[in-house]
DNA sequence: AACACGGACAACCGCCCTTTA
DNA sequence: ATAAAGGGCGGTTGTCCGTGT
């Protein structure tokens, strides 16, 4: 069955607010509240509104305390670090910026932010392709003749259709990290080892014939764990986490409807990587946007997913706290520990404040 | 001056979850 | 236990306005 329209939606009127339904609306919610029933609340002051009209006029105009426009750059960067780790889930988002609204800031999101962001991301990807480039010709001249670290394929070389291993899923990242951030020495036998250990403990696999250094297999779902401090858009393009994977993999094992981002992660991906790249292979998919991510640099940050297998590594939606703030206060909630358990919490038990180290 | 175009913002739509009867 | 109503949310569309041709 069908369910009932709230109004009769050609009775309500539609489009902009005057400056009249607007005064009515907020002397009546100023004196009487809006008594729990938004529904029946523009009949009582004479408004032909639908109710959910009004709500929404209410939350994102009318309300006190209200900013519009003029994000300020730290504004800024909490909303990119958010969205990058949470993906669109507005009311979250906006919990974290007090004035306010979630509609603000995703349209905000929308009409400037994201642009700037991969407009900045863009440049970073090219000078960062420009040197791997060079870097790579220089490399590959030496390996020829002095050592057996397997090399990529020549398409890698060429930038503007990045290698990937053909049964990699966009997850994977490690060519990222062998070809185009380590010296151009050549590597001998302990140090390769002492590499490869350490992929390993990414959940990168290798193939035992060919000793390759780059990975056959995907990353494991938790290679994702390691703890980041964000403060600038800057600095997120060049040192941030990657996107929060566990949050797309706990989703895996659990419905649709029932976790969102699993979705929207993907979407991000394939959205950014289509604006920086202007196409959707799914294999060039996180090569530039997620690329930045993994820099060899995190892992050195000590922190990484550690010494945990695949298995047993803990899943923790704590990452998000430390993209934005302090990683050194604990923070438990029931937010994350219904996370943990792989069952997407309800919004009401995400006490944002407590999570993500504010106030 | 007129028109087209694109950006920014406001508002609506439809789905989902929670509450209530 | 179930269905309906209400509220919340994210995605999309509509409107306004500035700018370029």
């Amino acid at each position: 069955m069908g369910r009932a329209p709230c109004c009769d939606k050609t009775k309500v009127k539609k489009g902009p607010w005057s400056p009249e339904e607007d005064a009515k609306l907020k002397s009546y919610i100023d004196k009487q509240g809006t008594g729990g029933n938004w529904i029946a609340l523009p009949q009582k002051i004479g408004l032909k509104r639908c109710g959910k009209s009004c709500r929404l006029r209410w939350l994102n105009y009318l309300r006190p305390n209200i900013k519009h426009g003029g994000f300020s750059e730290e504004e800024d960067n909490i909303i990119c670090s958010l969205y990058i780790n949470i993906g669109s889930r507005w009311s979250i988002i906006a919990a974290q910026l007090p004035g306010r609204t979630d509609n603000d800031i995703k349209n905000y999101w929308n009409t400037r932010l994201k642009k700037k962001l991969l407009g900045k991301q863009r440049k970073e990807q090219q000078a960062q392709n420009r040197r791997a480039a060079t870097s790579l010709k220089q490399e590959m001249k030496r390996s020829s003749t002095t050592t057996s670290f397997h090399l990529p394929p020549e398409s890698f070389v060429n930038q503007s259709n990045p290698y990937w291993a053909p049964e990699l899923p966009v997850a994977a990242v490690l060519p990222v990290m062998s070809y185009q951030t380590h010296d151009t020495q050549v590597l001998d036998d302990h140090q390769q080892e002492s590499i490869k250990n350490m992929l390993l403990k990414l959940g990168g696999r290798f193939s035992d014939t060919t000793n390759s250094m780059y990975p056959i297999d995907h990353i494991s779902s938790t290679s994702s764990n390691q703890f980041y401090q964000t403060s600038t858009i800057d600095q997120m393009l060049t040192c941030s986490p990657p996107a929060n994977r566990n949050y797309a993999q706990l989703g895996q094992s659990t419905t649709p409807t029932m976790f969102h981002g699993v979705d929207r992660q993907s979407n991000l991906e394939a959205e950014l990587s289509e604006l920086v790249y202007g196409n959707s292979h799914p294999h060039q998919q996180l090569d530039g946007f997620l690329a930045g991510f993994y820099q060899m640099e995190n892992l050195n940050t000590g922190s990484i997913a550690g010494t945990s297998t695949s298995a047993e590594s803990e899943i923790s939606w704590g990452d998000i706290n430390s993209l934005v703030y302090s990683t050194t206060t604990p923070i438990v909630s029931d937010y994350e520990n219904s996370c943990q358990q792989g069952v997407r919490p309800p919004d009401s038990a995400f006490n944002e404040s407590t999570y993500f180290g504010l106030k």
